[in-house]
DNA sequence: TGTACATCAGTGAACGCGCGTTCACTGATGTAC
DNA sequence: TGTACATCAGTGAACGCGCGTTCACTGATGTAC
């Protein structure tokens, strides 16, 4: 029926091999080395040809950096989907290792995310913010279950009430079902395991312990420990 | 004497000033955003001048590494010598402190040291290496005394074997007189706070917590109270 | 089935730009006699 | 004090490069009659 039919496949495909070439350029060059020229020549295509894929370059990062926010969240609800629903310290373990695994194996598409803004582009908070959430959700989801099953503890007893009030505001404007103590719990996981995790990307912890899991392992231990008191440590 | 007095004061004048200029422009472009060309422009000079002070791009960031590193330590071993050295909380704080202090206020050097690398650029470890411990040592300093006083609690009873054979390693080169569990809590605070001060300097954590420093502080209050018990809370 | 036509992915030349680096030089400054 | 000379910070032109983006175009593909 419709006359555009003939190239709608290619057309997608075409998409995903720009991003992927993208990807493998920054991976090699970083991620401000990124260049619609040298794409195109690693395509066996002149450089024009990509507009009529992306508008321009920026478009392209913000493509990928959408990509890389949904494909580190999806690596991690995926992990929490193996481990059946009530074994809350197994999950979380399963989720922060999956942050962790996903990041070591996309470097380039982390420090998107995570890293220096690239010279002369600034992201769409529209597109970044909703698709960023999505990771976190995944932690604050397994903190409110083990909190319904009255398996986590939570002594923050004297939070600062500054913090305490603009973590209740998110709260309700996201709509999570959450005390505020879960969320402040959530976001100081956030924070260590992003130290971790940053720290050994930029392989400034590996001189310093040698073994780079084992150093993450019991570090994630330790927090899953002081948060499910039930939990026994071996998955 | 020496023919050479002449423009000896004023050569490490322009020294600076082009470390100057080229921090400006970072702060401004982002640190892959750094150009000789742009820096001369500044300082109203022609690009070639700037041959005379340094021998090529890579050798003025590697000095804007070096004096990054440098300043960083130094503001964390000013701020440890305010404070009466018996008082190891206290000093643990200034310390930390003053990490977070030095990031926010010149985001652009803690990025060349702790973020992305800058494209086509590899920074010779002999010189930064050595430049990076010095902040590490000031915490390592403060832990070891505050355990030589009695003062270190370690509950750290099963660190991984092959992290701790490392730990000692790195111990011994260096000639640290501390046992393996101080060098593992430093490490840890070492992640602590970067994971804290990267996230708040990249925007990531305001949204969330509103506050930051607040933030900043009870997790750091955390921090310091579970390794030091007698800890008082109020410098 | 055969011909005229529309679509549109990709081309090739060009734009104006900024970059790091080299080279032979200029001309003010300070030194030596 | 005056002149000849050496120093050397900075100049200006040029090199070869890569970049994002625009524009009029080509030519194979598929459609309509």
């Amino acid at each position: 029926m419709s006359p555009r039919t003939r190239n709608e496949v290619s057309y997608e495909a075409v998409l995903e091999a720009i991003k992927a070439t993208a990807r493998q350029q920054m991976a090699a060059e970083g991620t401000a080395g990124l260049s619609l020229r040298a794409i195109a020549r690693e395509l066996n295509i002149t450089a024009p040809a990509l507009y009529r894929y992306y508008p321009s370059r920026d478009d392209l990062i913000t493509a990928l950096i959408f990509d890389a926010y949904n494909a580190h969240a999806d690596a991690m609800a995926q992990a929490d989907g193996t481990v059946p629903q009530e074994y809350y310290g197994e999950r979380l373990w399963a989720v922060l290792a999956a942050y962790r695994a996903w990041a070591l194996q996309h470097p380039t598409d982390f420090q998107l995310i995570y890293g220096n803004p690239i010279p002369g582009y600034e992201a769409p908070v529209e597109v970044t913010l909703p698709a960023a959430r999505r990771a976190f959700e995944v932690v604050v989801g397994i903190l409110a279950a083990a909190l319904h099953a009255g398996a986590l503890r939570l002594d923050f007893d004297d939070l600062p009430p500054t913090v305490a009030e603009h973590l209740q505001q998110v709260i309700d404007y996201e709509g999570y079902a959450v005390p505020v103590q879960v969320m402040y719990l959530a976001t100081v996981g956030w924070t260590r395991i992003h130290g971790l995790v940053s720290l050994e990307l930029f392989n400034q912890t590996q001189p310093v312990v040698g073994d780079t899991e084992a150093f993450f392992r019991c570090e994630i231990e330790r927090f899953i420990e002081a948060s499910l008191p039930a939990w026994d440590h071996n998955p």
